[in-house]
DNA sequence: AGCACGCCGACT
DNA sequence: GTCGGCGTGCTC
C-alpha cells in the first residue's frame, strides 16, 4: 500500500511530530525533505522524518501539506537519524532540534542552493594586459585592474564597490576586452604547500593506529600534554583520509578556531576547506553546509554546531580538546557535540578522534573500561619540557593589589633577563565589587543576586551576568560618604599594578573588553610575538590555542578562586584552565615556570597537581567521583525552571517532584532547590536533579517524566527545561 | 512559541 | 457602548 501519511517535525516547543496528508504525487517524498505545511493559523517549514501507512490522528483532523521544497533530502539519512536520536535522549522537541541544526535560510524555506554573491575576476588575459599595455589612456582601468590582482579568487562585487571609486563603466570595458570576468564560485587558489615536520616516536605511534582504524567504528583518545604536537597527528590522519576520498570533520572549543589553526591546515592541506562557527553569516553559513554536503570540500572545521554539518563521504571526526565546556551547549536544544560525535562516528562507522591534554574524566573513564583507545603523547615535541608548577604561599606576604612580593620580584628577574611575563587572572574588568569605605554598601544588581564589577577604564558598573551597566555613583548611594574602594582585583586593576611597578614596561591585556574591536586581539597578539610587549594580563582567552615561546613565567594571580567551587566540577575545570595556562610557556632553550599564588598551600588539589601532574589529579578526582556516586559513574538530568515570581518555580519543581516519585524507584530525585545564584536577569531559578546509576532506567523515566510535565497547569507559569547530562548545576 | 477565543476594566 | 488586558486551549 502507497504511503499517504507523512510524519513532519514542525518548529514549534511541542514534544511531538505531527502527522499531515501525502499530496497525489507522492512517489518522490523521502524523509529529510523539507516540507511546506499548515500549522494552526499559520505556515511552517517542517521537515519530513518519516513516511507512514497509518496514523493515531483521526483522518478527518489531517490537513494536506502545502508544498515539497526540496527534490531530494536536504538532511542525508544519518543526519536524520543523528537528530532523532539526540531528540531522545536530549529530550527535547523535534521541530526545535531540526531548527537548530539547520542554517538559517533552510530553516526559512529557501532553496538549497549556492546562494553566491557575485565575483569579479582578473583572467589570464588580464593579467597579460596589464603587465604589457600602455595605460596612459585609462588610469580607471588599470586602478581597477590592478586592485583585482590582488585576489586571484576574485573580489565580491560588493567589496569591489567599497575599494574603488566609481568603477562601473571602468568594469564594463574591461568585461568587454575579456580582462576581467563575472563569476559565481571563488576560484580555488593553488597553494603552496609547507613540508610537513618529521613526526617523532609517539607521534607516528598515534598516526598509524588511527589510521590502521579508518574502516571502521573506532574511538581514540589522544592524551597529549600541551606542545606534544596533536594538531600534526590530525593533519596526518585528515591527510589520509582525504587520500581515500574521503571528507574529515573537526570540531574545535569555540576560542579554539584561531586563524593560526586555519592557517596551519591550509597551509598543509591540498583540499578546500570549509568552516562552520558562529560568526558566519546567514549566506556564508548556508553555502559552507551546502558545500560540505556536496563533497565540494574535503575538510570541515567548527564549532560546536559543526558536528551537524552534512558529509558526502564521512571520513573521520576529531574532536580537539574535547573537555573544553563550550562543547555543551547552555540554552535550548542542550547537545554536547562531543559526545555525539561518538554517537555520529558509531553511525557513520568511521573512526572519531578526542584530542586533549587534560581529557574530560568522562573520557579517561572511558579509556578505563576500554571503551576508547589511549594514545599518549607524553612530551613536548623537540627538547622542550613542561614547565614545573610553583605553589606560592601567600599568607601574611606583603600584597600589592592582588601581586605579592614574592611574584613581583620574579617578574623582575625575568624581565632584566629579556623575558615574557605572562599574569592569568580569571576576572576581568577592575574589581569585582565597589564599596562604601563608611557604610559597608556594595554594588549590587537589581536583576541578579550578584554584585557589580567596577570596570574603572569605562567609568561603569557592569554586571556580568546579565549585562546591566550604570555610571559610577560619586558616592555612596546608602550613606553619601565619597569613601567609596574598590574591592578585590581585575585584570584592569593587575595591569594598573604593573604599570606603576614596571614603569615603561610594555603591557597586553587581553580580556573581552581590551579585545572588544575587531582585529584588536589580533594586534595585541602580535605586539607580544615581536616583542613590543614584555607583560601580558588575562583571563581564560589568554588559556587556549597561543603559544608564547618568550614567556618564561606564568603567574597565576589567584588559584583559590576555583578551590571551592559550588560544584562538583568545579575542581576538574579548575586543574584544566592551571595546566591550559602553564602550557602557553617556553620552549627547549627558554623553559618556563608556573608559580600559583594561594592561601591554602597544602590543598589536596594543588598538592595533587604539583606532584604528580594531570594523571594523578585525574586518579584522584575520579577515586572521589565514585566514591561520592558522581558523574561519571552515575548519569544526571537536571530539570531547571525560572520565573519572574520567585514562588512559580517552586510550584512547578514541588509538582514534578510529585509526579516524578510515582514513575520510578530507580531514579533518585534530588530537590527542588534555589539555583546556586537564585536571581539572574530579573527571573528567580531553581532546580531538581534527576539521577541514577544506569542510563537506561533513567532514559525511560525521562520519557515518561517529560510527558507529564507538559500537562502541568504549573507549568505554564514557568519558563522550564531539561538538561540531560548537565555541565554545571548552575 | 504563536495565535484565537473569551471574559472583565477605563476610554472615545 | 468598545478597545484591550492576559488566562486557557490548541496546533496533525
Amino acid at each position: 500500500m502507497k504511503a499517504k501519511i507523512l510524519r513532519i517535525a514542525v518548529p514549534s516547543p511541542l514534544y511531538r511530530s505531527f502527522d499531515y496528508l501525502a499530496p497525489e504525487e507522492a512517489g518522490a517524498l523521502r524523509p529529510g525533505m523539507r516540507v511546506r505545511v499548515p500549522f494552526g493559523q499559520r505556515e511552517q517549514v517542517g521537515m519530513l522524518v518519516e513516511l507512514r501507512d497509518d496514523s493515531p490522528v483521526a483522518p478527518e483532523s489531517l490537513r494536506p501539506i502545502v508544498a515539497v521544497l526540496d527534490s531530494e533530502p536536504l538532511l542525508p539519512p544519518d543526519l536524520l537519524e543523528l537528530s532523532l536520536w539526540a531528540q531522545r535522549y536530549y529530550h527535547h522537541p523535534p521541530g526545535e532540534v531540526f531548527s537548530t541544526l539547520l542554517p538559517a535560510l533552510l530553516r526559512q524555506g529557501r532553496p538549497a542552493l549556492p546562494h553566491s554573491a557575485p565575483l569579479w575576476r582578473i583572467t589570464p588575459a588580464g593579467q597579460q594586459a596589464l603587465a604589457d599595455d600602455n595605460w596612459r589612456r585609462a588610469p580607471r582601468q588599470q586602478i581597477v585592474l590592478t586592485c583585482l590582482a590582488k585576489y586571484p579568487a576574485g573580489v565580491p562585487a560588493e567589496q569591489l564597490k567599497h575599494e574603488l571609486p566609481a568603477g562601473s563603466d571602468s568594469l564594463r570595458a574591461l568585461l568587454e576586452k575579456g580582462w576581467v570576468e563575472k563569476a559565481l564560485d571563488a576560484m580555488p587558489v593553488p597553494r603552496t604547500l609547507t613540508t610537513p615536520p618529521v613526526l617523532n616516536p609517539a607521534q607516528e605511534q598515534a598516526v598509524t593506529e588511527v589510521c590502521a582504524a579508518l574502516s571502521g567504528f573506532a574511538a581514540f583518545l589522544l592524551d597529549g600534554v600541551t606542545g606534544s604536537g596533536k594538531t600534526e597527528v590530525y593533519l596526518r590522519v585528515v591527510e589520509t583520509v582525504l587520500n581515500r576520498g574521503r571528507q574529515a570533520l573537526v570540531i574545535v572549543p569555540e576560542i579554539g578556531l584561531t586563524p593560526q589553526l586555519l592557517a596551519r591546515f591550509e597551509s598543509r592541506l591540498h583540499s578546500p576547506l570549509a568552516v562552520l562557527h558562529s560568526g558566519l553569516g546567514d549566506r556564508e553559513r548556508m553555502n559552507a553546509w551546502l558545500a560540505a554536503r556536496d563533497g565540494s570540500i574535503g575538510v570541515v572545521i567548527g564549532t560546536r554546531s559543526a558536528i551537524f554539518a552534512p558529509l558526502k563521504r564521512p571520513g573521520v571526526i576529531i574532536v580537539d580538546e574535547e573537555h573544553d565546556p563550550s562543547f555543551k551547549q547552555q540554552e535550548g536544544f542542550r547537545y554536547h557535540a562531543r559526545d555525539l560525535a561518538i554517537v555520529r562516528a558509531r553511525q557513520l562507522n568511521i573512526p572519531v578522534v578526542l584530542g586533549s591534554a587534560t581529557p574530560s574524566l568522562e573520557s579517561l573513564l572511558n579509556v578505563q573500561r576500554g571503551r576508547y583507545r589511549c594514545l599518549r603523547l607524553p612530551h613536548r615535541v623537540g627538547a622542550a619540557v613542561e614547565p614545573p608548577i610553583e605553589i606560592l604561599d601567600i599568607r601574611a606576604q606583603p600584597m600589592n593589589d592582588g601581586l605579592s612580593r614574592p611574584l613581583l620580584n620574579r617578574i623582575q628577574a625575568q624581565l632584566e633577563q629579556g623575558n615574557q611575563v605572562l599574569l592569568f587572572l580569571n576576572r576581568r574588568g577592575f574589581a569585582p565589587t565597589l564599596i562604601c569605605h563608611e557604610c559597608g554598601w556594595l554594588s549590587e544588581c537589581r536583576h541578579c543576586d550578584a554584585h557589580l564589577t567596577l570596570h574603572l577604564r569605562r567609568r561603569r558598573l557592569i554586571c556580568h551576568h546579565c549585562g546591566a551597566r550604570q555610571p559610577l555613583p560619586p558616592a555612596c548611594p546608602a550613606c553619601g560618604s565619597i569613601d567609596l574602594r574598590a574591592l578585590g582585583q581585575g585584570t584592569e586593576r593587575i595591569e594598573e599594578v604593573l604599570k606603576q611597578e614596571f614603569p615603561g614596561i610594555g603591557l597586553a591585556r587581553i580580556d573581552r573588553d581590551s579585545t572588544r574591536r575587531k582585529g584588536s586581539l589580533q594586534a595585541l597578539l602580535q605586539a607580544v610575538e615581536k616583542g613590543e610587549r614584555q607583560i601580558l594580563i588575562g583571563t581564560q582567552m589568554l588559556a587556549k590555542g597561543h603559544h608564547f615561546p618568550d614567556v618564561t613565567l606564568v603567574g597565576v594571580v589567584d588559584a583559590d578562586q576555583g578551590l571551592f567551587g559550588a560544584d562538583f566540577r568545579a575542581s576538574e575545570r579548575m586543574a584544566q584552565l592551571l595546566l591550559q595556562v602553564a602550557g602557553r610557556a617556553g620552549r627547549a632553550e627558554k623553559p618556563g615556570v608556573v608559580v600559583l599564588q594561594t592561601h591554602y598551600p597544602q590543598h589536596p588539589l594543588l598538592q595533587t597537581l604539583v606532584g604528580g601532574g594531570y594523571p594523578a589529579f585525574a586518579a584522584a578526582a575520579l577515586a572521589e567521583r565514585q566514591a561520592a556516586q558522581l558523574p561519571p559513574f552515575t548519569c544526571q538530568a537536571l530539570l531547571r525552571a525560572d520565573a519572574l515570581e520567585p514562588e512559580s518555580p517552586w510550584a512547578f519543581l514541588t509538582q514534578a517532584l510529585e509526579v516524578g516519585k510515582e514513575l520510578s524507584r530507580d531514579v533518585e530525585l534530588l530537590g527542588p532547590a534555589p539555583a546556586p545564584m537564585e536571581r539572574r536577569e530579573g527571573r528567580y531559578r531553581a532546580q531538581l536533579l534527576a539521577q541514577s546509576a544506569r542510563r537506561p532506567p533513567l532514559q525511560a523515566f525521562l520519557d515518561r517524566w517529560v510527558e507529564r510535565l507538559t500537562e502541568l497547569k504549573t507549568a505554564r507559569k514557568v519558563r522550564w527545561s531539561l538538561d540531560v547530562d548537565p555541565q554545571d548545576l548552575l
